[in-house]
DNA sequence: GTCTATACTTGGATAGAC
DNA sequence: GTCTATCCAAGTATAGAC
């Protein structure tokens, strides 16, 4: 997962991928059929931790909409920390998703982004009507992406705090 | 610069591109010494075209910022159009800004998104107050990108266009 | 300036011993 | 389940004829 979100997909070598698990190159063969469904495997064990750790915060709704947005924007700076490679599945989905063929794994990225876009939602709805919590989910989510590309660009994690913040700051107007 | 947008940098072999120009792979490097300096080439093309006919638009102070708006968001729509893979800038920065050594055309992408941030505050400093402005145009180029990345993940320019129609409608509010 | 031919390296993947 | 050895294709780059 680290050699992939800090060198991408197609350079980083089969080696590269061997030397960082501690084993043989030729042994990755034994548990991934190539280095596709390597990459989907990362893919589904990313997804799968924000399914386990990240996304339900959002429907904790005996919790408040401040709590649970904190809580969750702290998974979300852990990660996609920027010094660690930023958003695996944006930066795969970037660097693959105009591939004829396209690698089967795109979906599992389609599949974390409708998922994070559905958790934003439901928490907006406590604070928007329900139309404008969904066009508001898809506003924050490009943003927040947006804001890490700059971090990487500029070699700052600020641009990505202050994206943070500024979602965190939609729950706390004022007051 | 179509073949390194739509299949990334390290994907694009010499021959793709030679392809592409309609040459011979080793006459490639009569012109280019190598396959950087070729991508430094190609994104240098990108600015310089920017710089030309994009950016300046923003400080046309004759005109009214509306009309400005208009004319930069026209010009994004071709730079970026997703079905043609989308920002080179963007997509060469999450691939390669985590490489030891960094490639040096990084520094080509750092001076467009500098330039397009300044560009875009300029603008907005006739309707917001200065410090409002620049942070402003910075949530509204990372929103910008993040959409195209949606728009990408999806197969679906509607998410870069409702990002476009969220930068026009701050220029024109309500009326 | 453009081509053919080719050197040299790396990369993905397999075979088979242990 | 892990290793060594190896195959073959593709990749970057160069040499040299025309």
């Amino acid at each position: 997962m680290r050699v992939f979100r800090l060198q991408g997909y197609h350079h980083s070598s089969m080696a590269d991928l061997a030397r960082a698990c501690g084993v043989q190159k030729a042994h990755m063969y034994y548990y991934f059929e190539n280095k596709e469904a390597l990459m989907r495997a990362v893919l589904e064990a990313v997804l799968s931790y924000a399914e386990a750790r990240v996304f339900p915060l959002a429907y904790e709704d005996e919790r408040s909409p401040e709590a649970r947005i904190e809580d969750i924007i702290g998974q979300l700076r852990r990660l996609l920390a920027m010094d660690q490679g930023g958003c695996l599945m944006a930066n795969t989905a970037l660097e693959v998703s105009h591939l004829q063929p396209a690698p089967d794994f795109l979906a599992v990225v389609r599949a974390f982004f409708e998922q994070l876009l559905d958790a934003l939602t439901h928490l907006l709805k406590h604070i928007l009507p329900p139309e404008a919590a969904q066009s508001q989910a898809e506003t924050q989510v490009a943003a927040l992406e947006g804001a890490l590309l700059l971090s990487q660009v500029y070699e700052d994690p600020a641009y990505f705090e202050r994206g943070l913040e500024r979602l965190s700051a939609l729950f706390t107007p004022i007051a």
